[in-house]
DNA sequence: GGCTGGCACTCGCACGAACAGAGTGCCAGG
DNA sequence: CCTGGCACTCTGTTCGTGCGAGTGCCAGCC
């Protein structure tokens, strides 16, 4: 039917008016701002279908209607049209990415940038360990039993622990193992690193054996611990603008859960280098996400994403825009992390 | 005189009850709260004096009296004994800070520490590049004509840089010129790296001259750019607390300055380590800081500090209580770096 | 059958008056 | 020099009222 049809359009109109002006949006309203070619009073019986069906609520008995997360998410499922980003906005990206100097840069431009184009609070991961590949290992002796390993991979990221020795370790020892982890491990896979280790303890001349041991061991807690997973975070100045109204009183909760990480991460590990994701109010499962939406996309080439990115705002955001500026942010630092 | 001894005792009580209650303070719950022996007529009088000499001020003709800028700097200048931490929080000092795996993970802990003590938004500057000294370059081919430049320092921070080169490089010539690079510089005060250069072209091998000078070049630019001393921010969430009001209307700009790190940066590089340093409100030449407090201080051994860290909160925060905690924290990571 | 104009109704909110409470400054007396 | 008392000045709050926006429903029209 028509009808079903102009009910969507109704419902796209009171999305993008309330998300503009942040105003419950009435009948009337709607009329005029919108060429839906029928009269309010058309539009209040489309909005009662709207509101029974779950889309739509009222604030108050004798106000317009808002958007539920429910409506935000038929919005975005199957009425937004990702906008193109202006050339101007292209160009943005281009200049401010341009010119990082290395790979903290780059992210910390890109949490910059997003932010800016989004006005929203920006996310960035940094590109996972397991999926680089080990560029170059460097031993460094720092005191008589203890070195500094330094790890480089692929992707530009500089992992070092320190590896205190059970005993004293010379100079020579150290371009020795510097040569035998290089060629144990140089080029490759982190996610793979561990099944070298054997091949490398047989390899070990003896008098190296309990160095290579204890240094394997700190090696490989180095590339399995998910704790150095890290985020930058942009832009948390966005949420001092009106959002106090947007989110139920405070923005604590989300600025902790924010500070946090954790929760973050794990949302974000589920990305997918290709396909934007947004997650709508309640949908989030965490507590201090209730009220607020992600918009989130992994960087890297599309096989084998190295990270994720992405917005945080009120649900009463704007989709469209926000989707357009995280896919074409993400293209771009894929592109810059790639050839490098 | 008694006199004026017993005004400075009433400012006293002003600022404290101020600070815990945030409501402006009248001569009646002043007199009520605080053992000053004299009725609250006197303590008018006194406020009237204070008053005049712009200590504090009340906002409203027929409301108590709030400390001015001037009243918190003398507070701090004269009034306030630095409180001893309590055993508790000294031992959480240490349970925080111990099990950092490196430069890093201790900055991080050590801001989020910061900000859960004072409850304010705490700034943990980088090591300094130009204090500390090169313990290791490492040189590392990634392309043909390509190669990454990894610096070390002994504070345990990691610089990298893209280098390319106008040549081909072959495997000998990067042994070669990481040979040499150590030779020239480790040990060497990066301030003073810039003299070494010199040296370093006259001794290297013919074949390797452009090389080395392309090399230095990106080098001298790695230690020289002050774009690389960041800093690391926590406890944001601390600002969306009841500071709303602390800080007129928003705290929008604040955060703005925050993320910008520059004017932060800025404050920073005049710490001091071993003295804590107080900026209040209007001292701040910077707008966005206005209405906003400093409490610094420098890490690192007394006569190099490494760095500075410090609490950003509303002038009506706990200075005694922050000055101690920003202290005994900069205390430690001073040790925690040193030994490392 | 669906759309439209009209109409009565419901609330939230802004405006204004009245009020209570806190705090002050000043003065006369101890 | 301190103290108790007193008149005065504000602000924040509470309560009513009127206005406007928006709704739901109904009868008529295409």
């Amino acid at each position: 039917m028509a009808h079903d049809e102009r009910r969507l359009e109704v419902l796209r109109a009171i999305v993008q008016d309330f998300v503009s002006t942040n105003d419950p949006v009435g009948s009337k309203a709607l009329a005029e701002r919108h060429d839906l070619g029928v009269s309010p009073a058309t539009i209040r019986n489309d909005m009662a279908v709207l509101e029974e069906q779950g889309y739509i609520t009222q604030p108050h008995t004798s106000a317009g209607r808002v958007p539920t997360d429910k409506g935000y998410r038929l919005f975005v499922d199957r009425l937004s049209a990702v906008k193109p980003l202006s050339a101007a906005e292209r160009r943005a990206i281009e200049r401010f990415l341009d010119g990082a100097v290395d790979l903290h840069d780059v992210l910390g431009r890109t949490v910059r940038l997003l932010a800016q184009l989004t006005r929203q609070v920006a996310v960035v991961q940094y590109p996972t360990l397991s999926r680089s590949a080990v560029r170059h290992l460097e031993v460094v002796q720092v005191a008589a039993s203890r070195l500094l390993l330094v790890l480089i991979t692929d992707t530009g990221r500089v992992e070092q622990r320190v590896v205190d020795s059970p005993v004293e370790v010379d100079a020579g020892a150290v371009a020795e193992l510097r040569a035998l982890l290089n060629q144990a491990f140089a080029g490759v896979k982190l996610a793979e690193a561990g099944d070298k280790v054997p091949g490398l303890l047989d390899t070990a001349p003896q008098h190296l054996r309990g160095l290579v041991t204890t240094v394997s061991t700190t090696l490989m807690e180095t590339l399995v611990e998910p704790s150095e997973d890290r985020l930058v975070i942009g832009g948390t100045a966005n949420l001092a603008h009106g959002s106090a109204l947007d989110f139920r009183g405070s923005v604590r909760p989300l600025l902790e859960a924010l500070e946090e990480q954790v929760v973050v991460l794990r949302l974000m590990s589920e990305v997918d280098a290709g396909t934007v994701l947004v997650r709508i109010g309640e949908e989030n499962a965490h507590e201090a996400l209730t009220g607020a939406s992600l918009v989130t996309v992994g960087y890297g080439s599309a096989d084998r994403p190295l990270g994720g990115l992405g917005v945080v705002g009120p649900t009463r955001m704007d989709y469209p825009g926000n989707m357009a500026a995280v896919r074409a942010v993400a293209r771009y630092v894929g592109h810059l992390l790639a050839e490098s």
